[in-house]
DNA sequence: CTGAAAGCGCTTACAG
DNA sequence: CTGAAAGCGCTTACAG
């Protein structure tokens, strides 16, 4: 029995197994449901908690259990400068990003983890305050691409458990990531083979994104294999926003440049932009160029014409980072240098319209009610 | 100066003490950014904490100084019944939700916040012990609609700052919203007064949602005042989701019902459902049919017709309930359950094709790139 | 089955 | 400016 004065504020555990006449030892054992409390003292403890409106403090129970089950999710800010800029509409480019914290949340739960999720601004020179500060309150963390440097990565990954989502093959801690390079291959036959384009374009993002690396190579490669021309080069360098695909098509609309017959865009948001461009100066998507995506965004199926792309499972993506970590937590043990792996799930090339291929006959509004 | 030994694992701040050959309070003052100790020995515990990877821990912190500085925002879970259907296309359907979170979000940074994030399935029978856990793990709690019971609301407020979103005015505690009332009203005017039509039907979203019953009386009373007539009833009860919408239409048509001359639906995606089922059958939007929606996602511009609708400040709405949930952390005080407070926010109607207005001349596929 | 007590890793008056 | 010490609210061996 304790006897400690019951505090003025919010109920702690003595409140409660003062009103009920136990040991803190007892409640703390119905609230973790144990078995042992007998009946009647768990009954007793339950009408005390809830008499009280007890609700167990999750850092004590962090500090001394030593598990937070919290996962902290790092992104990338888009635009959003501190102020006038604030409320950019960046709600398009985040999409890919919320979808797969959604595939983290969904397997997270099952085993009673919550998502700390946080978005950084690459510039802010107190990046590594923050990451710490964040780190400190999960177990875990996942870092969406672009986040931190290899070398940040890391650093932190010394002290904390860390996944990257996105990352480069080979890199500091374990990566998920869909497999870029077999679908840009056969996006490269798709368009050669199939619609028989000889002179095609790659329209990158990121520079220093690996996934954008591995699109780009492999696009690049096969359509040399099969006998077409490929274009790249500073020109075609976009950064995955709608507004670089934009930019890039007018700058060579502008140049009085012989536009390809087919571009090939790093993400759906790009090939967003693109469309939107050439739609600008009259120029008919598929019919004069072909323009094709990456990551079956929800919408590229509302666009018209509707998008050809990649299928990334961009849920499951996020599902298996968590499980990574998760066994990583558990395992307690700081991660073997030599044991990084790399998750590649698979993908698939979804055929719609703009890359030349017949419209199939539902209404075109939207395609995929159920 | 403190004389336990060097843990062998996760560096703690008495590692970092020892180490740099100081106390552990001096230690924890330069954590903190204080600016008493001096350049040299801060200089020296720095060293430490680099050399040692110190990370500090959150559980630690937040239980002794009694901030946790995370708050919490739970989201009612939309499909994703645990197996099978796990990886549901839910996207859609959860784009206003991340909208919202990213409004907390942007600005809970600016305090040094957090955000912890959760989704909840109304049905699953353990949902007051799952909201009790992740109260404990956060300062505050933000609420999207349809999570909890007022009563169950009421009761975690007890003990947890809460403010809800999109809640009833009236309700049990402090609430942010989007002016539906002002905004259906004027939709309302615009179909009947600018289009001239007179036989018009609101499209409901869930029966029990706040939002959903002040679009409704507002649409309906502000159409029977200007003379026209409303359809309502369980004929056309929906749910929010674009699904409900493309039921709601083919149900109508399948019995042979004269469809209205306007539609106006609880939001866009119901919105997005009924454009679909009319398409389907060959009816023209809006030359046959006009339909309205609801919030102004995204892809409201991406539709053909665009669709005219009413724009919420999402991400405000958002930053606005975090700023409410942090004074009353601040003030650390319970809330005055006679000083709670109903937030509205404004919002606007936005005239694009599906009522009936001419088209504008950009191209259609996307018309805001910057 | 139940309780007393130690300990989780910090922060913060309180002294000096 | 700096340190010793108490305390935050839990969990969990360890006894009984």
């Amino acid at each position: 029995m304790d006897a400690r004065p019951t505090s003025g504020a919010t109920p702690t555990i003595y409140d409660v197994a003062r009103r009920a006449g136990v040991s803190i030892a007892s409640v703390s054992r119905v609230l973790n449901g144990r078995d042992n409390p007998r009946p009647a003292t768990r009954d007793r403890v339950l009408k005390a908690i809830s008499e009280l409106g007890f609700v167990p403090d999750g850092a004590a129970r962090a500090l001394s259990s030593r598990l937070k089950q919290v996962v902290g999710v790092v992104f990338r800010r888009v635009y959003g400068t501190d102020d006038g800029g604030m409320f950019e509409d960046e709600s398009e480019s985040l999409l890919f990003g919320d979808q797969i914290n959604r595939g983290i949340e969904i397997v997270a739960q099952r085993r009673g983890y919550d998502l700390l999720v946080s978005s950084v601004n690459i510039d802010e020179h107190t990046l590594p305050n923050r990451i710490m500060t964040i780190a400190g309150k999960c177990d875990g963390l996942i870092l969406h691409d672009q986040v931190l440097s290899p070398a940040g990565i890391a650093s932190i990954a010394r002290t904390v458990p860390v996944v990257t989502l996105a990352g480069a093959e080979g890199g500091p801690v374990a990566n998920v990531r869909g497999d870029s390079a077999t679908s840009m291959r056969e996006m490269a036959r798709h368009l050669v083979q199939d619609h028989g384009y000889r002179r095609l374009a790659y329209i990158a993002g990121h520079a220093d994104s690996p996934d954008n690396i591995v699109r780009g190579r492999s696009f690049a490669s096969e359509v040399h294999a099969l006998g077409g021309e490929c274009l790249t080069g500073p020109a075609w360098q976009g950064d995955y926003s709608a507004g670089s695909g934009v930019q890039i098509v007018r700058g060579l609309i502008a140049l009085g440049a012989t536009l390809p017959r087919a571009i090939a865009c790093a993400n759906d948001q790009t090939a967003l932009g693109v469309i939107y461009a050439l739609a600008e100066h009259g120029l008919d998507v598929p019919g004069d160029v072909a323009v094709t995506g990456f990551d079956d965004l929800p919408f590229a199926r509302h666009l018209r014409p509707q998008l050809t792309t990649v299928r990334q499972p961009i849920q499951e993506i996020g599902a298996k980072a968590f499980e990574v970590l998760h066994s990583m937590i558990s395992a307690d043990a700081p991660q073997d240098s030599d044991a990084v792996q790399d998750f590649v799930l698979p993908t698939r090339l979804i055929r719609r319209e703009s890359c030349g291929c017949p419209p199939d006959s539902r209404p075109a509004v939207w395609r995929q009610i159920s």
